[in-house]
DNA sequence: AGTTAAATAGAAATCACTTCTATTTGACGA
DNA sequence: TCGTCAAATAGAAGTGATTTCTATTTAACT
């Protein structure tokens, strides 16, 4: 459980039932979920919301850097509220959807090599593993 | 000009005109384009093809390895054809969607960290750097 | 040249996601 | 505590990139 008031004050937006609950959804699990998944769940614990409403909250926490986007192979988008607050990066299991953190100090390298080589500006990067996690290979889970 | 015959048979497709004239149309630049744009040119180089075929032979060189994904904020797939063959990532250029290698040997910390830590398997990763090459730079490009 | 599985065109469908507008509500000051 | 108002939301409708489908064509290999 979490400071999920102060998390969404941070980002200048206002705390409703409707954040809340979403939030509370995201960080019952460590997995990485889908707009609709999130909707239903949110639902089924008691919060009416629409769908619309969903992927907009998941957006301006995305921007707000509160949740991340997964990518994924089928192209729709998933998401995932990571309690890990540094800048890091994640490893997502494609059977059971689990997201683990991947501390790599990439950061700098990336740096000096758009400065050095590239002589651009960096804005953003993306970097994520797929695999399978330990108990998904160790039970000879689907790709 | 590169071998895309021989390219197309190590990916046991046939050699038809239209996988030729795609991947002469992506190999004449260093951008990533987007399947409409490739249709365009496609047919502007005079050979007439329909969207959904692009679609599904772009997906076919990517699952190939022979041209990268490039990930977009706006949602859409860009395609781009790489001519360095190592194992390497790319920056693309926010504004003139110029596409460079970035040659970051992090495979094998890769595999460490989900070996050692994650005792997972990885089967593969996206790294991407998003910001402006330096000719958009120098003329303040947009973002 | 004949055969056949692969490739393609073009129309139609899909569906994740966004937009729009009227209504509701949280935040803040009186 | 209450009034105000910009922000937030619902629900319907729209959008458009991508996929599916089926009949037809074609490259590859006899």
């Amino acid at each position: 459980m979490q400071d999920f008031e102060g998390l969404l004050r941070g980002l200048k937006l206002k705390v409703t039932p409707r954040r809340r609950a979403i939030l509370e959804v995201m960080a019952a699990g460590s997995t990485f979920l889908s707009p609709e998944e999130i909707w239903k769940k949110v639902g089924e614990a008691g919060t009416n919301v629409g769908l619309p409403t969903v992927y907009r909250i998941l957006e301006e926490l995305a921007g707000g850097g509160v949740v991340t986007r997964v990518l994924h192979d089928n192209r729709q988008l998933y998401y995932y509220l990571c309690p890990n607050k540094g800048h890091h990066h994640h490893f997502v299991c494609l059977s059971c959807h689990k997201v683990e953190d991947v501390d790599l100090c990439l950061g700098e390298a990336l740096e000096q090599e758009v400065k050095l080589r590239i002589q651009g500006a960096l804005f953003s990067h993306i970097l994520q593993l797929q695999g399978l996690c330990r108990e998904c290979r160790e039970k000879g889970g689907k790709a």
